[in-house]
DNA sequence: CGTGGATTTGAATCACCTCAAAGGTCGTGG
DNA sequence: CCACGACCTTTGAGGTGATTCAAATCCACG
């Protein structure tokens, strides 16, 4: 499968000055005036359907992206040719740049579902990040959060049941999806069951047995993807989370 | 128990260009004028003992460090109180960035043994990598660095058995001894058993058994935390990883 | 409206955990 | 220098949560 980043777009473009997403995605905290650098270099293509690669694991490093619609999910894989999904991606944030260092992408990502993004060419972005201390303070930022969520995951991998486990995600894409201006308790999750039990280290019909579980202690309800959360407070102690009403730390 | 960083130290002061680690270290790639400059800011402490803390999470973030001498772990807690190890930090390591945005130190970073480091206060540095392009570049790179080893753990907690999680971090252990310029076949491993059970996400018996099983099948040899690798090929086996003679990529 | 993939459900199995107890090791103080 | 205690490590026996295997059901889409 071919990857299919930077095809260039015959509609209208957008611009970051412009994008709904701004006060979250990568130009947060940034003046008018750099804003319009930054989006200077950004490319915006085709839409990429469900199933197309971003990127692959191995391709060479050119360019970072930020989701403006759509979902993907990131995954590495061992050597046994077994995959781990690391996370999933939803509009504003930004994927790619853990491969800073390395060359070569360490990640495939793949779309959940029809999906547009912004390029960023690595080159220029590096280059603009020395000139303007905003943007290299809010790409730490990213890659700061990026290691607290997989240190997060890594807590969840190893201490956690299933139980918990499914109880945290589904919190975790309550939460990105109420930033986002959305309902923290009804929404559509992008990814199927086996993405989810691959991303939790479960088996799917682990998963498949939790969520009938919670509907019947009518924690949730489901039909297909469309999910409730009908019990937030007792997901939130299941997932041995605060609840978070001041946002203390993230999970 | 108190943190303990920054206490001034009344020996001799080392200098980062009189280092050995500098090339391993965040001076790398730094000129000799730029690492003067960060040298400057640098404030080199006494000794943390065996046990003590060198920061905790919760704590306001002020500093990141790098390890002089010595070993330490970092681990984050749970709202159960449980905790998860996420990393073993050694000689010239960096600790510390993944809280660059938090406002305080997502985890707390307990010494293994005796250890040196070197301090480096955050509004300095930060400061000063706006100044110094390829120590913004340096700082990226480790923060790359450190997601795709924490991408790495999640592939590890989530779909290796017991005895590939072990060969793999012995493995890991072994690359980075190597690196520094030891062994990568005979060396003392800084942790307890214990430690290692919690940060491969499996119980102490566990890593027990296991490492008498190598033992009989003369993989390894163990006296204590002493270790010997006795053959390396079959360890690179279990682990799941290429030999990686030309260092094709991290894990 | 049929087909292939995704999801759900059930039954049996297993890798690892828990509990229990016997060595070891190390630092401390007499 | 040795005895003591605390903690770490190892070993054994039994239990269990999640997996695996198998099969039914649902669903989206051409």
């Amino acid at each position: 499968m071919k990857t299919t980043a930077a095809t260039p777009l015959r509609g209208a473009q957008p611009h970051c000055q412009t994008c709904s997403l701004n006060a979250l995605c990568l130009p947060l905290s940034l003046s008018e005036n750099d804003m319009e650098r930054l989006d200077d270099i950004i490319r915006r293509g085709r839409p990429i359907q469900k199933g197309q690669l971003l990127f692959q694991q191995g391709e060479e490093f050119q360019s970072v992206f930020a989701v403006r619609t759509g979902a993907l999910k990131t995954y590495t894989l061992a050597s046994n040719g077994e995959e781990q999904i690391t996370g999933f991606h939803l509009a504003s944030e930004l994927i790619g740049l853990s491969g800073y260092d390395a060359g070569a992408y360490p990640l495939t990502a793949k779309a959940l579902e029809t999906t547009t993004v912004c390029e960023i060419p690595l080159q220029q972005l590096d280059h603009l990040a020395d000139e303007l201390p905003d943007l290299r303070k809010q790409l730490m930022r990213t890659m700061g959060t990026e290691i607290r969520h997989d240190q997060n995951m890594m807590l969840l991998l190893s201490k956690k049941n299933a139980e918990e486990r499914v109880a945290s995600f589904l919190l975790d894409i309550s939460q990105r999806y109420q930033r986002r201006g959305f309902s923290s308790t009804h929404f559509r999750l992008p990814m199927s069951r086996v993405d989810i039990s691959n991303y939790l280290g479960l088996a799917v019909e682990t998963i498949s047995r939790v969520f009938t579980r919670f509907q019947k202690n009518e924690l949730i309800e489901t039909q297909g993807k469309e999910i409730i959360l009908t019990d937030l407070d007792s997901l939130y102690e299941l997932a041995g989370l605060a609840r978070a009403h001041d946002k203390c730390f993230s999970e």
